[in-house]
DNA sequence: AAACTGCATGCCGTTACGTCA
DNA sequence: AATGACGTAACGGCATGCAGT
């Protein structure tokens, strides 16, 4: 069971609709995608969703075009985006036509290099400006940031402490060299300042153009391979760290967000439930009355209604199988529980 | 085949920075 | 100008899976 979200501008959608057919881990016909526990399963997904495409990258570094295409559709097909249950479709404040995905990131693996050329890419006005390159001069920043014409909002603010502290931890794991790799400039003045004891935290905010790219990407593919993730840094002349830490952000973000929408269906269905309670005890009260006033005015059939002889407690037969297969976990549909006021989940669509 | 180790990467919780009211 | 709230980039730690030994 699978429910969609549709959150900002109404136009939302459920993704996942396929989820349960192509993936056979993570769905059991109770994944209600809680956010609290059911989505644990996903992560694990990832991992090893991940480590196919890392495998095919690790085979055809040297491979041609074919090789590269095979994994892109390898990596489309088991991509997490197809196979976990992410609902929320957050839209980013400036959509990058679907076409611009289509020809660059959809298409990078075509490019000879595993990346697309810049002169494909979507973000005209975004190539070239790099908040990860050297300081803009003073005058640069300053109108940009004042005129407020620019879509660039470029403030060096030094150097990146994340890759040097880990690899220093790590010993220097691949996650650090190819974010290393990228950034001969970076690493350098990290370098330095780190050898001068300063390690600041630097923060770069991205570009609107930045993050609609990568929003958009995220719509592809909530996760990314090495190979995606080189490819859209050199796209958005970003370090590789830097997205993959948007993209570690971005599904924290979709699970927070999954996660209040869950909390909000389940206060719902929790009142709704609450109500019921209350009108049926209160029903029972009354039947209760009815049956000391006049024992033989009403004789239910047992079938339908029984009590308790020990804990005077009501039971009804249960509905049909059909109707409690169709209860969204974990909401099994309780006794009593009218179809009518069932509260509709935020994900799920409007029963027609 | 099982155990161990190193690596890569994900998530989580947190921190720190940038922006805005 | 100062400040607090908020969003988010970045970080450290830990868990997990995989490959190699």
């Amino acid at each position: 069971m699978e429910l969609g979200l549709s959150l900002g501008d109404g136009v939302g959608f459920f993704r996942q609709e396929d989820n349960t057919q192509k993936n056979n881990k993570t769905t059991t016909g109770l994944d209600f995608c809680m956010g609290l526990g059911l989505n644990s399963s996903a992560p694990r997904v990832d991992d090893q969703e991940r480590d196919k495409p890392q495998k095919s990258h690790d085979d055809d570094d040297d491979d041609d075009d074919d090789d590269d295409d095979d994994q892109m559709s390898e990596g489309d097909h088991q991509g997490s985006d197809d196979d976990t249950p992410v609902q929320l479709n957050l839209l980013p404040l400036a959509p990058v036509p679907r076409r611009n995905i289509s020809s660059t990131l959809l298409n990078w693996s075509t490019s000879d290099n595993g990346s697309p050329e810049n002169g494909s890419s979507g973000l005209p006005a975004a190539r070239g400006l790099d908040v990860n390159r050297f300081p803009p001069a003073a005058e640069e920043v300053s109108s940009a940031n004042s005129a407020g014409t620019s879509p660039f909002h470029m403030e060096y603010l030094g150097m990146y402490g994340r890759s040097n502290n880990r690899n220093l931890q790590l010993g220097g794991n691949k996650r650090e060299v190819e974010a290393t790799a990228n950034d001969g400039v970076e690493s350098e003045r990290a370098s330095d300042d780190d050898e001068n004891g300063l390690h600041t935290r630097k923060k770069l905010r991205l570009s609107k153009e930045q993050s609609a790219f990568l929003e958009e990407s995220f719509k592809e593919h909530n996760t990314l391979n090495p190979k995606q993730k080189l490819a859209l840094a050199k796209q958005l002349n970003l370090r590789p760290r830097q997205v993959e830490v948007w993209f570690q952000n971005r599904r924290a973000r979709t699970k927070l967000k999954q996660t209040e929408v869950d909390c909000e269906y389940l206060k719902r269905c929790c009142e709704t439930l609450s109500e019921e309670n209350r009108r049926l005890h209160k029903e029972l009260q009354e039947l209760r009355a009815l049956k000391t006033s006049n024992p033989f005015y009403m004789q239910l059939p047992a079938a339908t209604l029984t009590m308790c002889p020990s804990c005077e407690r009501v039971a009804t037969a249960p509905p049909p199988t059909a109707a409690v297969d169709s209860i969204p976990f974990p909401l099994t549909r309780p006794r009593f529980y009218p179809f009518s006021q069932t509260p509709t989940h935020p994900n799920q669509p409007a029963a027609s």
